[in-house]
DNA sequence: TAGATTGTTAATCGATTAACAATC
DNA sequence: TAGATTGTTAATCGATTAACAATC
């Protein structure tokens, strides 16, 4: 029996190898692109985009140099087409439609959250057990009761859901939404899901930049 | 001149060498913890925490030893001692108060967090611009005007800041904040703050989890 | 005792940074 | 042309994993 090595896991599955530690640059870079070209710059350099985003010049080229765009000497980069590629490599052109299930504070911020907008994943509908918030609609997206998740899901075959309910209804509302054909899940609840392998799962994690802050406070105090 | 290594620098300015990746995986291990205390377990060997957590075991062993709490063998950890352990290393045992702006959404979700009241930061008052929030009590914390932030933080000598404010209300929110004596600032509007070196800033960033989402599930299709 | 588990040292892997030639 | 900038290759750094002796 031969071990696979996660490389040739990768290539089976026809995954793409990037780092996600790349993948993470990604979105500060588009918006640092965004911003410079609402400024009406043409081209951006990568010294330029080093010394705002505190990230080492050669690894912005490299991150660059994966999006397939070419830089000139002496100019940069074309700032439209950086934008494109980086938006093409994370999917984020054409947005999927997402669900989202818990309509509390959180689910709504999110909703109401206009970044999103630029991010490949729109929320169409809101789901809630709390009969006070059924019926609701939250900056034009209609909260129903979560029963109304799995039959909508298959119609519309939704493929991303959003967790935003209390941790203690996480895993449960995680397997419905797997049950109803979602594959890749965006979690915002404090628990890890554990779920079949297949599926994608993201957890939001605000504890861990807590962490960092709260120990580099303790260092300072 | 000679040149300072990061490490020569943070010896000069009295930081641990801990790295960030390692205080990242600390908040997961003290849930897992937490879970198990309340199971009735009374001890917690690394290669148990290794399946559950997903993390290598040996990775699990080095950053346990890093608290300096000590194993032994057939037995594993005493779980309090790691609890408390790792509470201490992240400063999470006696929370401080800390000023949240922005009672929108992500503001109010943020208050409401239950799991936040085990995580070292105590968020007492909030601040907006907005008359009708102005009054407003959220989950027992009274919505002040942004005026008056500053003789507040100073008289209760506040050292944490939360924005969670729009981005475009973000950097100037922030300048005040230090303006008023805050040190520290955990930041979700989405966009990098520019302020003054030793100011401690953690962008809680939600778009660089969906950017690794957006790109596994573009792989996926 | 035997075996599960710890904890440390060495090997590997991957990410970041440095150096530098190529080019507009 | 000179110099800013690209892009690539090599060196370094740090994090993860493997191997294994020590211990209860």
């Amino acid at each position: 029996m031969t071990k696979k090595k996660p490389s040739e896991q990768a290539k089976m599955n026809n995954e793409s190898k990037i780092s996600n530690l790349v993948l993470r640059r990604y979105p500060r870079y588009l918006h640092f692109l965004r911003e410079q070209k609402l400024k009406g710059e043409e081209n951006v350099s990568a010294s330029e985009m080093s010394r705002h985003l505190n990230v080492h010049h050669t690894q912005i080229r490299k991150d660059l140099a994966l999006t397939g765009v070419k830089g000139v000497p002496k100019v940069g980069h074309n700032i439209d087409s950086l934008i494109d590629a980086i938006e093409e490599f994370l999917n984020w052109k054409n947005s999927s439609d997402a669900f989202l299930v818990g309509a509390g504070h959180m689910g709504r911020a999110l909703i109401g959250y206009r970044g999103l907008q630029n991010t490949g994943i729109k929320i169409i509908t809101a789901f809630d057990r709390d009969p006070e918030k059924i019926g609701l609609e939250v900056d034009g997206v209609p909260v129903y009761s979560i029963d109304k998740m799995h039959n909508l899901a298959k119609r519309l075959h939704i493929r991303i859901g959003i967790i935003t309910a209390p941790a203690s209804a996480a895993q449960e509302i995680a397997e419905m939404m797997v049950e109803a054909g979602v594959i890749a899940i965006w979690n915002f609840a404090p628990t890890r899901l554990e779920l079949p392998e297949e599926v994608i799962v993201e957890h939001a994690d605000i504890y861990s930049s807590l962490a960092v802050l709260s120990h580099k406070l303790a260092d300072k105090l």
